[in-house]
DNA sequence: CGACACATGTAACACGTTACATGATTTG
DNA sequence: CAAATCATGTAACGTGTTACATGTGTCG
């Protein structure tokens, strides 16, 4: 759905051929979404197909330049007056993992949900050395989005944790010794106002 | 990835046959992950193809029962004890999508950033609601999930905003005026601990 | 010349999603 | 009996991903 969009977008400021379009995309994302030249052929068929865009060959044949159409720039127009879709549904990997952990016999949802945030804090501050080094606005901006994100995660985690250590151990039979960290009591409101992501 | 791993957890505890499987995957996710019953079918011919599962008719061929294979196991465990990859690259359709709004010109970025804002928070308080009525573990476990991602979002939001909104004002031509809320100040290094969600 | 950037494409696959088709069995 | 539930599947599409194939132009 963001690709697709993306390249509207950017058809939206003048003529574009493809290999162009993923420079372009990939200049404004900061290089944070490498996009594969070949997909930028694709989805430009499709929307050419989906008549959001029309195409015409130009330098002889050697470029094909593509022009956003009018049902395009109205679909551009939508796409920023709306907001991305809320998962309402629920579809998160991580949540669902630990859920289906919780309530299996013989799985040791504090083990799981250690590894998860192990690799979770590594990559986080994986993000944070980058951001130092690089300076781009647009990288910035999604390193944050990435970041914040990130820390939801840990504190989740936290807040799981601490509610699955306060339940009746019935399950204790794990298949190997998780280290029982109490972690932060459990506000029972809304959960927000997590302060400890540090560990 | 999380689909045909569940079902895998699923048949770890005995042999199943697809509707049932079904029936128990959105019993134990709180009904979250509403899961379309073909689609474990086609999961399932995909899970046999590749030797995780093996499959055998019963009931007189009213059923078909899958049983998890060794190799089934092994992936299992491995599941278990790696953690959920975490999104390094940066596929963030609204980040991508803020990001991009803020280099086009014509484009109102903090237009944009309301409209999602308003997104988000619309669908905190439907799952605040929805969390006080439902009492399922899992279900809240993934509500939560859900929820503090949400809030992250917000918190990025809102420091996106307070960044966008200092820096100088030059492509000030956006298509429509934008209420220009001044945001919270923007912590330059780790931006943890908003404690601002609500408005 | 050889390597590299430019430029376009095709093929195949993975995963998810929706919709439809088809029967048997239970139950009001 | 009719409707609902049980149970299995097929077809088609959307989006993303990787890998490969092919040719031109430029520059050291």
């Amino acid at each position: 759905m963001s690709i697709k969009h993306s390249l509207l977008v950017l058809l939206g400021e003048g003529d574009r051929y493809g290999y162009e379009l993923r420079q372009e995309f990939e200049g404004r994302t900061g290089g944070v979404w490498p996009l594969n030249v070949g997909q930028v052929y694709t989805t430009l068929e499709r929307l050419e197909r989906d008549g959001l865009v029309t195409r015409e060959e130009s330098d002889g044949g050697r470029q094909v330049r593509y022009r956003l159409a009018d049902v395009g720039r109205t679909e551009v127009e939508q796409w920023w007056s709306s907001p991305v879709p809320v998962q309402k549904v629920g579809r998160d990997d991580v949540a669902l993992k630990i859920a289906l952990a919780a309530s299996t016999p013989g799985v040791d949802v504090l083990a799981v949900i250690h590894a998860q945030r192990r690799a979770v804090m590594t990559s986080l501050q994986d993000l944070n050395r980058a951001k130092r080094t690089g300076s781009d606005e647009a990288w910035e901006l999604v390193a944050d989005a990435l970041i914040f994100r990130a820390e939801a995660e840990v504190r989740w985690l936290d807040h799981t944790e601490a509610r699955l250590a306060q339940r009746t151990p019935v399950t204790a039979s794990g298949t190997r010794g998780a280290l029982q960290t109490p972690g932060a009591s459990a506000p029972d409101a809304v959960p927000a106002t997590g302060e400890g992501v540090q560990r």
